[in-house]
DNA sequence: AACGACACCTGGAGGC
DNA sequence: TGCCTCCAGGTGTCGT
C-alpha cells in the first residue's frame, strides 16, 4: 500500500496516539518474521518503561526514536497498519505484534500479507538506514539542477528511477505514473534523455502529487488505513493509476496498462 | 550496471 | 456455488 504520503500520515497518526506514552516491555507475536525473527522477550527487554519521544518519516520507514537513544522502525511493506487500542480489546484479525503500554493501551501492527517489518535500531543502525536512501521529495537541497543531476548519468527508463529509493526516497508504483503523467513523460523514457527542463516539470510533478496525497490522507485503495483506521481520499483524484481504458483527463486518449519495471504502469499513450 | 525472475504472503476479483 | 488463475500500494536476492 503505502508510498510517501500514507506512510506519513500513519506515521503522523500513531505519533499523535503514544508520543509521551510508554512502553512497558511487554510484547504478543504471532508471527515472527514482523520482528525480523528476534525473540520476543529479548526486544521487550530493551523496551521496558521506554518513552517514545517522537516520530517522524524517512523514506517509507516509520521512526520513532525512544527515550534510551533506540529507535523502533516500522515499514508496512504492502499491507501493515498500526492499530493502538486498549489491551483488553480483542485481537485484531491479522495482527502480528502488540507492544503494551504502561497506560494500559497495546500499539498492534496488522497485516494481511506479512511483509511489514519493526526493528529497533542502535544509532549506528540508524544511520546506515539514513544513509541507504536517497533525497526526499521536500528536501530544499532537491533543486531541478540537482534532480536533473540525478537522473542524467543513467540509461534506465526513468520509472525505474523514480522507484529506485536509493535515488529518490518515498516514491512508489502509484505516484510514480501520477507524475509521470502530470509530466507528459513516456515511463519507458531514458532518464538521460529526460531534459532538463522536463526534469524540472517532472520534480514539480512529484512534488504537486505527493502534496496532494498528503492534503487527503494518502490513497486507499484496499487496505491502507492510517493508524485511527480512516481511509485517504487521493484515489480520487488518479489521473493514470487505476484508469486502464478510462479517457485521459487531458487529450481523451484511453490510458493504457502495461508492465514497465516489473509494475503494472498506466500511462496515456497519446501524450506522454 | 541493469534487468528479469522469483521469493516473501494473503485474499479479493473475475473467468469458467 | 466452487474452483482456478491472476493480481496487488514493496523490496531483497540471485542469475544472466
Amino acid at each position: 500500500m503505502p508510498e510517501l504520503p500514507e506512510v506519513e500520515q500513519a506515521a503522523r497518526t500513531l505519533g499523535e496516539q503514544i508520543v509521551g506514552a510508554h512502553f512497558d516491555g511487554t510484547i504478543r507475536c504471532s508471527w515472527l518474521k514482523t520482528i525480523e525473527g528476534h525473540a520476543p522477550d529479548v526486544l521487550g527487554a530493551q523496551l521496558v518503561d521506554v518513552m517514545v519521544t517522537g516520530w517522524r518519516r524517512r523514506a517509507k520507514w516509520i521512526l520513532l526514536p525512544l527515550a534510551n537513544q533506540l529507535t523502533m522502525a516500522a515499514h508496512l511493506r504492502m499491507t501493515g497498519r498500526f492499530v493502538v487500542c486498549g489491551r483488553d480489546e480483542a485481537d485484531i484479525p491479522q495482527q502480528r505484534v502488540a507492544f503494551g503500554l504502561r497506560d494500559g493501551r497495546e500499539v498492534r501492527f496488522v497485516d494481511q500479507r506479512k511483509f511489514g517489518r519493526i526493528r529497533l535500531l542502535t544509532p549506528p543502525e540508524l544511520h546506515q538506514l539514513e544513509t541507504a536512501h536517497g533525497y526526499e521529495p521536500f528536501d530544499d537541497a532537491l533543486t531541478p539542477t540537482v534532480f536533473a543531476g540525478l537522473l542524467q548519468p543513467t540509461k534506465r527508463i526513468i520509472k525505474a528511477v523514480l522507484l529506485d529509493q536509493t535515488v529518490l526516497a518515498g516514491i512508489g508504483n502509484i505516484y510514480a505514473d501520477e507524475a509521470l503523467w502530470r509530466a507528459q513523460i513516456h515511463p519507458q523514457l531514458p532518464a538521460n534523455q529526460v531534459s532538463s527542463a522536463q526534469a524540472t516539470v517532472l520534480l514539480d510533478a512529484i512534488q504537486t502529487v505527493l502534496r496532494q496525497a498528503l492534503t487527503n490522507g494518502g490513497s486507499t485503495l484496499r487496505d491502507y488505513r492510517d493508524s485511527y483506521g480512516a481511509k485517504g481520499s487521493q484515489q480520487d483524484n488518479f489521473m493514470a493509476y487505476d484508469r486502464t481504458n478510462q479517457p485521459c483527463m487531458r487529450c481523451g486518449t484511453l490510458i493504457v496498462k502495461t508492465v514497465v519495471a516489473q509494475r503494472g504502469t498506466h500511462f496515456c499513450p497519446q501524450c506522454q
